[in-house]
DNA sequence: CCAAATTAAAAT
DNA sequence: TTTTAATTTGGT
């Protein structure tokens, strides 16, 4: 067959596809269904998507341009990846042009295919015969065994929600389900998601100490793009066996894939939250139906959307109750009321006593306060005047060293105002407590004791994060002090107290969501704690600073029992008509004037939903105003996830129709609202 | 009356 | 989204 045209995919708004004339030799390479072509487009030369190629087309002769080039020096996408795209497309409403090329590096997209070309060459000579002997692993215990069986003689599609506690070794289950499955398919490839950049090195240094002649990929936003080039390729080609990344490395191709990996599948990193608003374990999931897979979903917290699919058996749960290191006990949670004991640099004397004991000892420490800078807000005490921002509805934060208030959402900075803008007076006073000022008490009340604080701040520099970490696990540091950074997964093994500052705004959030990420988060910050066996009948503990020790969370918290928490939890939501039990878009809309926004939404609320459908009433988000853009949303919901999608797709069509100034954006299955 | 600034339209 | 053409505004 002669193809004449082909049909294009390019990433722009236009949910449309374009038609280009093909004029290739005889000899050139025909093209085909998932290879990528160079193009002109207006005034530009981009590269697209074939998705389809004809003898025929409706486009006037006139209007049809020609294919410039074929990237005929890869194989075409598979089509499993097209259909993932297809899949994503369809699901979050976006055009396939706007989902497909984005997951694509950069330098893959370039006019001249030099760069591409280049990495080629070098992944050629790369090329090793791998073998998959893996070096020498530990024994599992009974529930580790069987979930490494259940992963790797799945057959066909089978989601295990694998459920341990931190230091239970889930770990260990991903690397001896991957060993078996390399065992059985030498070709097979295994994707491990993880939440944050920052846990890539520790794992992957784990996977090439026992795979250590197996070709490793890697996946994140913090590669350089040649490097990502590379990485893509050799996971396109299929040379890499394990492709270790963050959540965009869930839209890589990978031709072999026999395993999916989503560890901490709970963390709202996985959310991504602009362009393509996906969700990457949501879509992790859903590959591996595609392609009759086992997906492995490890959490000690699971969202409650996984723990609701366990329970009514469309996941297979797996529980490891047991710490894997011998004689390494759970930590000790106690709660200490804030509100009825004097606080010194608020802190308990408690708190204070129990980080002078692991000073003494030589163990180490880790203050968790959500909430970066040196305090959250500076104020007038003789006239109530506060830092606003003056671009946005938020407060800004007092950052003592850099002698600046700076707004967390916009970046606008000014200097530290001497007196009250208002009425002059001299005596300006910082508000609440941030990490920078934690650490300046803790400097005057251990003035021996070396104290280290990991934050967004103070890890601004690349490799310093890293470097940070480093320093704690040399044994460098006796008191870490750190935000949701030192949370995640970092094995410390000479911690034995972790302090909780101030949970309690999390606590009565208007935000349903709230309580179950802090419950996930105090979980993870405990797990910190006694993850070597303990010594001398020291027991690792956990202090929670709360004025609510009543608090039923924290209750399931001290017991260590997720699934009491998660039970009463679903039982609210159930009743309140909230996700799990329901499935939501929202529709988010920006302009100068907040009116303007609400306008546009209530506008977009007028085509009658269908039965089954609600459309809410639209209100200023919580945080109305940012750089001085007002925004509202809109809040659809349906019991029916099939319903809403047919909703959505009436809906946006007719929204792209309506003439406005106002900036709008669709998201499906919003994570924060 | 020209030029910057905003708006609208088109992209195969 | 990017690009260009068309229209408005505003300072002269």
């Amino acid at each position: 067959m002669h193809c004449r045209f082909v049909q294009i995919a390019v990433d722009t708004p236009l949910d449309i596809f374009f038609d280009y004339r093909w004029l290739g030799g005889d000899d050139a390479a025909l093209p085909a269904v998932g290879q990528l072509a160079l193009v002109p487009l207006g005034k530009r030369e981009v590269i697209g998507l074939i998705v389809a190629v004809s003898e025929q087309t409706d486009v006037p002769p006139e209007r049809l341009r020609d294919v410039i080039a074929l990237r005929a020096q890869i194989p075409p996408l598979p089509e499993p990846w097209l259909a993932l795209c297809r899949f994503a497309a369809g699901y979050y409403q976006r055009p396939l042009g706007e989902v497909a090329l984005p997951c694509l590096p950069k330098k893959l997209r370039e006019q001249k295919p030099l760069a591409l070309e280049r990495a080629l060459k070098k992944l050629a000579q790369t090329q090793a015969s791998p073998s998959t002997v893996a070096s020498e692993a530990p024994t599992l215990n009974p529930a580790q065994q069987q979930a490494v069986d259940a992963i790797a003689n799945a057959d066909g599609f089978t989601p295990v929600l694998l459920h341990g506690i931190t230091g239970s070794g889930k770990t260990e289950v991903y690397l001896q389900a991957a060993a078996q499955i390399l065992t059985q398919s030498p070709a097979a490839q295994i994707l491990i998601l993880v939440p944050e950049i920052n846990l890539t090195p520790q794992l992957e240094a784990g996977i090439r100490a026992r795979f250590p002649t197996v070709p490793v990929a890697t996946l994140h936003s913090g590669l350089a793009e040649t490097e990502r080039l590379r990485h893509w390729l050799s996971a396109h080609l299929g040379q890499a066996n394990i492709v270790l990344g963050t959540r965009l490395a869930v839209l890589a191709s990978l031709p072999q894939l026999a395993l999916i990996v989503v560890d901490e599948e709970h963390d709202p990193s996985y959310k991504q939250q602009e362009g393509l608003r996906y969700s990457a374990r949501d879509l992790a999931v859903w590959r591996a139906n595609q392609l009759g897979i086992p997906v492995v979903l490890g959490s000690a917290t699971p969202s409650l959307e996984s723990w609701q699919h366990a329970q009514t058996g469309r996941y297979r749960k797996i529980e490891l109750t047991e710490r894997a290191v011998q004689d390494a006990a759970l930590p000790a949670i106690r709660l200490l009321d804030s509100g009825r004991n004097q606080l010194t640099d608020g802190m308990t004397a408690a708190l204070m006593a129990a980080l002078k004991l692991r000073l003494e000892r030589g163990e180490q420490s880790l203050l968790f306060l959500n909430r970066r800078g040196y305090a959250p807000v500076l104020s007038c005490d003789a006239c109530g005047w506060v830092s606003n921002c003056p671009r946005c509805t938020a407060f800004m934060v007092l950052h003592l060293s850099e002698r600046k208030l700076r707004c967390h959402h916009c970046s606008l900075e000014m200097r530290i105002p001497r007196a009250c803008p208002d009425c002059g007076n001299i005596d300006l006073q910082p508000l609440g407590r941030g990490t920078q000022r934690v650490e300046e008490s803790l400097l005057s009340h251990f003035q021996q004791a070396r104290i280290l604080r990991i934050d967004a701040d103070s890890t601004r520099k690349k490799g310093s994060a890293q470097a940070a970490f480093d320093a704690v696990h040399e044994g460098e540091v006796d008191i870490l002090i750190g935000t949701q950074m030192v949370a995640k997964g970092h094995d410390f093994q000479n911690l034995t107290l972790v302090g909780v500052l101030n949970p309690d705004t999390a606590l009565f959030s208007h935000d349903y969501r709230a309580s179950e990420r802090l419950f996930a988060q105090l979980m993870q910050v405990a797990g910190r704690a006694g993850r070597s066996a303990q010594k001398d009948d020291h027991q690792s503990e956990v202090l929670i600073q709360t004025r609510y020790p009543q608090h039923p969370l924290f209750a399931a918290l001290k017991a260590h029992d997720y699934g009491v928490f998660a039970t009463a939890l679903l039982e609210e939501r159930e009743q309140a008509c909230l996700p799990p039990f329901c499935h939501q878009a929202l529709l988010r809309a920006e302009a100068r004037e907040l009116p303007d926004a609400l306008a546009f939404l209530q506008q977009a609320a007028l085509l009658l939903a269908p039965e089954g459908v609600t459309i809410n009433d639209p209100i200023p988000m919580a945080l109305t105003r940012v750089a001085n853009v007002c925004r509202a949303q809109l809040l659809v919901e349906s019991a029916s996830r099939p319903a809403l999608q047919a909703f959505l797709r009436e809906w946006m069509p007719a929204l792209r129709t309506v003439k406005t100034r106002v900036r709008w954006t669709m998201e499906v299955d919003p994570a924060d609202i």
